[in-house]
DNA sequence: AACCTATATAGTAAGTTATCTATATTGATG
DNA sequence: CATCAATATAGATAACTTACTATATAGGTT
């Protein structure tokens, strides 16, 4: 399929446009984490979890759908999977899309 | 549904971005028109039909969610149905996402 | 009025998505 | 090494999407 519209199958549910709203800006809504650093290294599972109030399986699917749409990138470490935004694929698609409107 | 979320769902699907991408410049993608002027009036179904390889019913179908999303509007002569897309809320949605690269 | 043409509607089948529960895996720690 | 905590995987199900065929409607045209 093609990336542009791998990214907005992506981003065409409310709640996986809700956490990328929230990831790309860690600190306005997440906790301080312990291990991860919420800018450096993103936001770990569960913490999506608890906020997005759904089960961590389904959050952990909506995830790997971001992540393949390569809206974001994941960093294992200890038990947690950290997650953030990579704002050059944001920026990129936002820059095909807006031919558009041209 | 919220209005950004409509958009996204109804570009999130190849064909239906193909016939936006084509809309957007008419003059490049159809042949002039006898009724209904290609960029004052819009593109009528029957030409999308044509290019896009998909039965009437099925375009139909894709142009009423393009519409309903805002990302048209439609316009009848005699028993054509022109089809045209609204920049403004092509520019609106594509501000309205850019804060997510910022 | 009958007919033709463009689009709309109805109905249906196949495929995809979103969510859940139950369970497995992985890695740190007592 | 047994256990706990975080995430992953499997499997089920309901809802939604995309496409089709068949048919209806609406408006010109002969």
């Amino acid at each position: 399929m093609e990336s542009t519209t791998l990214i907005l199958r992506a981003l065409a549910n409310e709640k996986r446009m809700k956490i990328m709203n929230w990831i790309v800006d860690p600190l306005a809504h997440f906790p301080k984490q312990i291990d991860g650093d919420l800018i450096d290294d993103g936001v770990c599972v569960g913490h999506i979890t608890d906020k997005i109030k759904l089960k961590q399986p389904t959050v952990t699917s909506h995830m790997k759908i971001l992540e393949e749409a390569g809206l974001v990138t994941s960093k294992k470490i200890k038990n947690w999977v950290f997650y953030k935004p990579d704002k050059k694929v944001l920026s990129k698609f936002i820059d095909d899309l807006s031919h558009l409107s041209q």
